[in-house]
DNA sequence: CGCATAACATTATGCGCTTAACCAAATTGT
DNA sequence: ACAATTTGGTTAAGCGCATAATGTTATGCG
């Protein structure tokens, strides 16, 4: 690929990341949200309760950054947390009932920045995004936690002695 | 649109944006650069010395984070800063011989990201994507800064008295 | 069983980007 | 020409997400 298509492209990706997050941030600002908050309402909201480590999975992100989205999301009363009873080091996280009734608000902010977004394209395009950006952001996170590959990389841990 | 497009969408785009960024930045460290400052590089070197509110507008990003970008690179040596001779309220920016040679290993870098981040995708779909990704950071960032529309919403600036 | 290793969670720290507030210089309007 | 406004730039403060290091519990192996 030539520097043109590459720089297009990268610079494409950077621009679409910068404008989408700061427009998801002006629709939920009005429900008292953070960009990062709202994908852990909703992932809560489709798949039940879950612990932090399985959202740090479905969200993508760093088990530190679980803990501050939940940390904030519990302090505001959306979200519950409880010791897991099948492993004591986990933390079960659900919804509240305040948490539920955000989470459909979100949705409907949600829709609205997707519909805004794809303004201008074509259906078979629309149709066919998820899968492409899927593709790209699965490539791009290549040499990241083994899809098969080695996952043998863990230092040892340093544990301080004294 | 449905919820579930909705929501596919704006996590495949959420998703991108942070593997990009990550994947950008592994690239870059060996050159001693965090991301967001290759852009500026970059942008020097195609079109030349300009001053600070023009890359602010190339790049898409605030004035603020121009100047900490700037000051960094000036830091390590890769740009130069000095006033501009029309405007005596402008900072002229330009590469030095430094921020060159730089620019050009960033260029390999960026052709490398690109290529990774595009693998498994037909050739007429990735040379459809930067419009497409174009179009949907437009979008995004609609209600931004007047593209025609109105732009009078500056606040008097409370000009403090005493 | 007992010890080493792995997994869950948290805290501390660092960087990028943003908005708010401000100074300085240029431009506009009367 | 002078006041008001606009524009260029910087500093301060705030948030999200990342990595590094640590405490705690579970698991795997001798």
């Amino acid at each position: 690929m030539d520097f043109a298509r590459a720089d297009a492209l990268n610079q494409a990706i950077r621009l679409l990341s910068l404008r989408h997050r700061a427009r998801a941030a002006a629709l939920l600002t009005p429900l008292g949200l953070h960009p990062g908050q709202e994908v852990l309402l909703l992932e809560l909201a489709r798949s039940g309760p879950m612990i932090q480590a399985q959202l740090s999975g479905a969200l993508g992100c760093e088990p530190p950054s679980v803990t501050l989205m939940a940390s904030k999301l519990e302090a505001s009363g959306h979200i519950r947390r409880s010791p897991a009873p099948t492993d004591r080091r986990a933390t079960l996280v659900e919804l509240t009932d305040s948490g539920r009734e955000l989470a459909d608000q979100v949705r409907r902010a949600w829709r609205t920045l997707a519909e805004e977004t794809v303004v201008g394209l074509g259906e078979e395009t629309v149709a066919s995004l998820p899968e492409i950006l899927g593709t790209l952001a699965e490539n791009a996170g290549a040499g990241r936690r083994a899809t098969g590959a080695n996952a043998t990389t863990r230092r040892p841990r340093r544990t301080g002695r004294g």
